[in-house]
DNA sequence: TGATTAGGTGGGAGCGCTCTCAGAGGGAGA
DNA sequence: TCTCCCTCTGAGAGCGCTCCCACCTAATCA
């Protein structure tokens, strides 16, 4: 098992000190080309590798970010949503050479615990943290422990400077107008749980969209957790006001939610109109196929990726806090007219 | 902006030297109870974590494992498959104390490089493949970088010493039985791709349950390649040869086969039987609900974290290959009488 | 009693890199 | 011609930890 090479190495191989070749790893300037090219030429002769802890222990720079995921959550793969911001997050990653460290929790201790150890142990530069419930503490530890960070999703205190959100209210506002445009007056919504961000703007969204429409909600109104089944329930339970609208606040909830209405003998979108939020479903994935507001995900997870670096350069050092905009794909549940996307 | 505590402080604090204070971190023995007590104390007051880099550096242990899931996949998250796997890896990793890095590919060439700074840059202790496609060369990159790592699914060649695996084969054999058990007679099958391992085995314990039946296939055998779509299209194929049973590879695409069923103008289970391989969709996804062989795909993540740290930790170093029973869980698709799980 | 051992502790070296500083060499300007 | 500066290079220190070895003190044994 020979020993791996290091720098004094290269340098010698190459007839310089470990000095010059750690300027030419490195890209620095003020080196003749003739040693850039002789460097080179034994780096890629040999297939030398820096050694990631070394460097990070002189130049207290890792070279990872870590993606947190907060929540006890088993269920979290269900929702195509992760999938989606992960694709965008490692693909930003790849391409400015970073790597991602992962970052779920099964239980609350881990949370806990794990928080303590991410923050304190210099494993990553900065984190990317999902919102989920608002009043997260992890937020203040971040915060406090001077990590860099980026929130995605919109954050619920003035304590975090960088966020990438979609625009929740827009589209929430959005939906709800079109279904009223349609001629439905008794819609309905499922929200997501009260106390997350997006739960807040989507159902301010739709109430605005209902009041400038010059309807009344009437309570009907029924929050899910995301899940399918929880779409499901609160299907049912909205079906006891006799809706003619519904505006289901993701996509996973509306799979729930049409199963609901089907069950009980009614036809969508003949007698209740759905739209929902996500738009992440290809097309033939539910039957009829959604209507539903699209926020792009992907693109979420890679500009938060990509913010976080910059705050991490220092590129980037003032508050900065990006909203993607939604944009309706309209699709058969909401029963307009001639529509196969 | 305070220096960060190092291993001389709390020993300095404790009255004890960084030698000490090192082996109390560590939970070495030989060390009095007086002076243990004394460094936790300190320890817990200042909050002090190790520097995880110099820790990696002086011990040439990092505490990361990589999941590397190669080949370029954007629909990759659409399957509950890897998001049941990361859950699995993930929760072995937090009971560990380690922690995951996550490398996605979006492109070949992302591959290519960053297996070199994967496997070179001593990021991590080891590396956790999901086998792709057969003779993924990233294997024998591994191997002769002598990385440990393990391998989930079969290994296609001799090349890898660990893996975790279900049984593809006794599960597709089970699946097959079960329909000619029920009295089918032209059973077809739409296989996962045949350049994967899975494809190979569920593809042989099919035909295998087929001709041990006494029946025959007659070319009642499609190729899908895991997605929903690609499920309906090679169901489409299929009907031409009007098939009276279907067994599908994978649970995605049997989603997308009993569409084609559907559109076809025909019922299941009362035209084709359907069972399909996974039994990760919970029950009420599909209509009707899928009779599938399940395999715990969680439990198979879990093992092979655990696996990989016995590995690199010394603790196993003769090959083992884990091989985890499959059931099948019946529903509705299948046709059998009183099913209501 | 002296030699030996085991438990407990501290100091030094070194992991592979980055960063700062000093110095060599050469071209340009006075 | 001398000085100045700019480009390029090398040496040294140090990041925070682990590991090894040397040492001290008691306790044990012949």
């Amino acid at each position: 098992m020979e020993r791996r090479l290091n720098l004094e190495d290269i340098g010698r191989l190459a007839g310089v000190s470990r000095s010059t070749a750690s300027r030419v790893v490195n890209g620095e300037p003020n080196v003749s080309d003739q040693v850039v090219r002789r460097v080179r030429q034994v780096i890629s002769e040999t297939g030398y590798q820096p050694h990631a802890a070394a460097r990070s222990l002189a130049s207290n720079r890792t070279g990872v970010i870590g993606l947190v995921i907060p929540g006890a959550v088993q269920t979290l793969f269900d929702d195509p949503y992760f999938g989606r911001l992960i694709l965008g997050v490692t693909g930003a990653t790849n391409s400015l050479g970073t790597t991602l460290a992962f970052f779920l929790f099964g239980t609350d201790a881990d949370e806990e615990s794990i928080t303590t150890r991410v923050v304190n142990s210099g494993l990553v530069d900065g984190v990317i943290v999902t919102a989920s419930v608002m009043g997260d503490p992890l937020i203040s530890d971040l915060r406090s422990a001077n990590m860099p960070f980026v929130v995605v999703g919109r954050p619920d205190s003035a304590g975090a400077p960088f966020s990438v959100d979609v625009d929740n209210r827009g589209g929430a506002y959005a939906a709800a107008s079109y279904l009223a445009q349609l001629g439905h007056e008794r819609i309905g919504m499922i929200t997501p749980p009260s106390n997350t961000t997006a739960g807040v703007d989507r159902r301010g969204g739709f109430l605005d969209a209902i009041a400038d429409a010059g309807l009344s909600v009437d309570g009907r109104i029924e929050e899910g957790q995301w899940s399918e089944e929880s779409g499901r329930a609160a299907m049912e339970r909205l079906l006891l006001s006799s809706p003619d609208a519904v505006f289901v606040a993701s996509d996973r909830m509306a799979i729930g939610a049409l199963r609901a209405i089907r069950d009980a003998g009614l036809r969508c979108p003949e007698d209740i109109a759905v739209v929902s939020f996500d738009g992440l479903l290809s097309g033939d994935q539910t039957d009829p196929r959604l209507t539903s507001v699209r926020q792009s995900v992907t693109e979420v997870g890679d500009r938060a990726a990509r913010l976080l670096h910059s705050v991490i350069d220092g590129t980037v050092s003032t508050p900065e806090h990006v909203v993607y905009p939604t944009e309706m794909i309209v699709r058969e549940s909401c029963g307009a007219a001639g529509s196969h996307t």
